[in-house]
DNA sequence: ACATATACGGAACAATGTTCCGTTTTTCAA
DNA sequence: TTGAAAAACGGAACATTGTTCCGTATATGT
């Protein structure tokens, strides 16, 4: 082998090739179709079913996501991206509790619309370890700014990590499938007022 | 177990033969395996591993399991009655308060054995409903002893469904995994202080 | 000991994730 | 515009795992 270094290709002056638009179009195609399939049944739809609604064959979608697992990761994403932007967004138009609680049902119905996928990520594949951290990074910071503010009136207990209540609630937001929309919302209610335990005027400084 | 009595077939007159023993034994053999094998690799592991495990061939798991998840649903049950069946005992050595206390964390040991089982459950396979009722029939009326001791000594707020609190603690328990058997207690720690907002002397009535 | 019901074992089948590679399309530059 | 190379495509083929089938072996009752 004596092209060990990859950049020595004719004319290739650091400048590369655009990224081919039948790529492109493929690619948005598969986001699209999986996230409807994702919805409609879950993410333990077949490879197939989601190549056959994008158009495409069962290579191009493994030549874009090597597992089937990284399709998943890749749709997921955006919704918590946002997910994430709509705390400020209620931040600024609510007062802290209220937002918070509107926050925390915003996040309950985006959880509860991602059927199957709690069970996959707890199933012990390491494919998904990488959701709870972008999870983790994206959520948490959007939802302490909210649990610090309800914090700082007064209304909810202080010093309680926000990943604890993502993960409670995105836990609890699976069995609200079968028990209907009333036990997360019952279960979200619960958990806030664990929170309100230890606040209050009579608790502050 | 609950098999229907008084089959009526062609000749029988009430005289069924006897289980045949090695019958009997594979069924025991398979029932440790499987125990065995799901605490090690969790409840997905291949039927093939179970079989080999107990030294029976494949068709032999299927006569007694027809399908996988029968396998899983009896192994199961076995683990639920003993989890029930220490209610009543923590009653009787200990005050309400702590009686649920401590049932809470032998009830998350439970959970947090059956690695996989909560993704299994939620993952819209019918065969696994049953599941849910069993648990209920048999732990409910445990929990909601305590639960109402509790009450009644004005340690924890009254009406709380005991099914929902299960739930709660049997999907909080799956991450703990994850994030170490902290998390798990301090989820139970949060769920019962939501329950203790609401109660105390000056709550009562 | 024999006949029969019962159970056993594992090959074969089906569904689904994943890999491989010959073919097609796009891009770049002469 | 045109040709060659890079990139992407499609789908057959493979691997794993749940499930079915059926010929063979064994326990039971007479």
């Amino acid at each position: 082998m004596d092209d060990t270094a990859g950049e020595i290709r004719p004319g290739n002056d650091g400048k590369r090739r655009r990224v081919r638009a039948d790529a492109q179009r493929n690619l948005d195609a598969l986001l699209r179709a999986a996230m409807a399939v994702f919805a409609t049944s879950g993410v333990d739809a077949p490879v197939r079913e989601i190549a056959d609604k994008a158009g495409v064959g069962i290579g191009t979608v493994y030549r874009h996501f090597p597992q089937r697992s990284d399709l998943i990761i890749a749709v997921f994403r955006q919704e918590v991206d946002a997910c994430a932007d709509a705390a400020p967004a209620l931040a600024a138009a609510h007062d802290p509790g209220e937002a918070l609680s509107r926050w925390m049902r915003r996040y309950l119905e985006f959880i509860a619309a991602k059927r199957g996928l709690g069970a996959a990520l707890h199933s012990g594949d390491p494919a998904y370890e990488v959701l709870p951290d972008y999870f983790q990074k994206h959520l948490v910071p959007a939802l302490q700014s909210l649990l610090d503010a309800a914090a700082a009136a007064g209304v909810v207990r202080a010093g309680f990590a926000a990943v604890d209540l993502l993960r409670a609630v995105a836990v609890l937001a699976a069995p609200s499938q079968e028990l209907g929309p009333e036990h997360g919302r019952r279960m979200v209610d619960l958990l806030l007022d664990g929170l309100r335990y230890g606040a209050g005027p009579s608790a502050g400084a």
